[in-house]
DNA sequence: CTTGGTGATGTCAGTTGCTGTCATCACTCA
DNA sequence: TGAGTGATGACAGCAACTGACATCACCAAG
């Protein structure tokens, strides 16, 4: 490759969750993140718009992944269950980090301002689940409430996989959570 | 008062909304705000924590109603009914001043990092409406859910408000996302 | 009437996130 | 062998925010 070691951006990415855990979010600089990793200040910038986008790479990913499976789904599956089983990849794909996920978590967690780019995040995934739901069919103000509703029960079923046994089975987390909405919207 | 005109805090949220519709939130330098206000910066970040929050003084106000309504509601109504209720006083308080809500709405949604710290109002609109629930009963994962889906609600009822005409009931836009969630919930 | 306290503001220096611009250099390919 | 190319370094600069200290109208106790 070049002259400089490759992968800085891996290696940005790692060194930044390490820091946060350490010491904080805030207590980190991004001149911190870059001496560790061996690189410029100047370099993580051109790899992550900003301080908080080092700890979502991953979320892409997962977006064409909800997508893709969204559009694949049988097409006599009622909405919510749709986007329900769309999760099913992205579980098994989070389940193989588990270890990662908690940390990663943790730091978010203890951190307004990396809680609101999450939020953002899932918010934007909520967008384009309910854009594929639309794409084969669904209603628009249906396709909208499901996908809100389907990335609240991800949200919270996450949340109880991570706080959790090591064993815990995320999609079963997620299933709870939309299986209680059901009980809860047919109770009233 | 004082030797300064009196009312700096409201003077600064006004010329914020103010600035950020005409050129946008980014092109906006909390220095502009401040001099407009006849202040100094440094007397803006006295007032606000940081360039974003101008426009959020109201949250408070808005979680205070929503856990006072919760904890009034009758002891035999369903939580996902009581959410949905307690978004009514709300409804009413923002149903008086539309325009400023179509405006402040619109400066929101242009701007990313406007809609982020939005997100975290509403998520912690929703701890704040699941902690009120709990406290009258209801279970712990049950309360989770319900605030979670009563916020949304809100959410889409008020985006549906703010899009509609200027005669449009936000309380009747608030059920109406709640009654397709419930809908959508018994159609699984 | 004076004196001391208080609260809101001004002033200023400093850190940090982030951007634009240009130079550098290993690698590639014609 | 020489002209790209892509990733990086170096550097200057703006704007968001913070801490420390000074100022001054007002108020209350003496």
């Amino acid at each position: 490759m070049g002259r400089w070691e490759p992968g800085a951006r891996g290696r940005l990415a790692q060194v930044a969750l390490e820091l946060y855990a350490e010491r904080g979010y805030e207590q980190t600089t991004v001149g911190d993140i870059a001496e560790r990793a061996g690189v410029t200040e100047r370099t993580f910038f051109r790899h992550f718009p900003d301080k908080r986008e080092v700890l979502f790479d991953g979320s892409g990913t997962l977006q064409s992944m909800l997508v893709a499976a969204i559009a694949q789904a049988p097409a006599d599956r009622a909405p919510l269950e749709v986007v329900g089983e769309a999760f099913a990849p992205i579980g098994r794909l989070l389940g193989e980090t588990r270890d990662h996920a908690v940390r990663r978590a943790a730091v978010v967690a203890a951190n307004p301002s990396l809680m609101e780019r999450e939020l953002l995040k899932m918010a934007t995934l909520a967008t384009a689940a309910a854009t594929a739901l639309r794409e084969r069919g669904t209603p628009a103000v249906t396709a909208t409430v499901a996908a809100e509703a389907g990335v609240t029960a991800f949200r919270i079923g996450f949340e109880a996989w991570i706080a959790g046994p090591e064993e815990g089975d995320l999609a079963a987390d997620i299933a709870a959570a939309l299986d209680e909405l059901r009980a809860l919207a047919s109770g009233t």
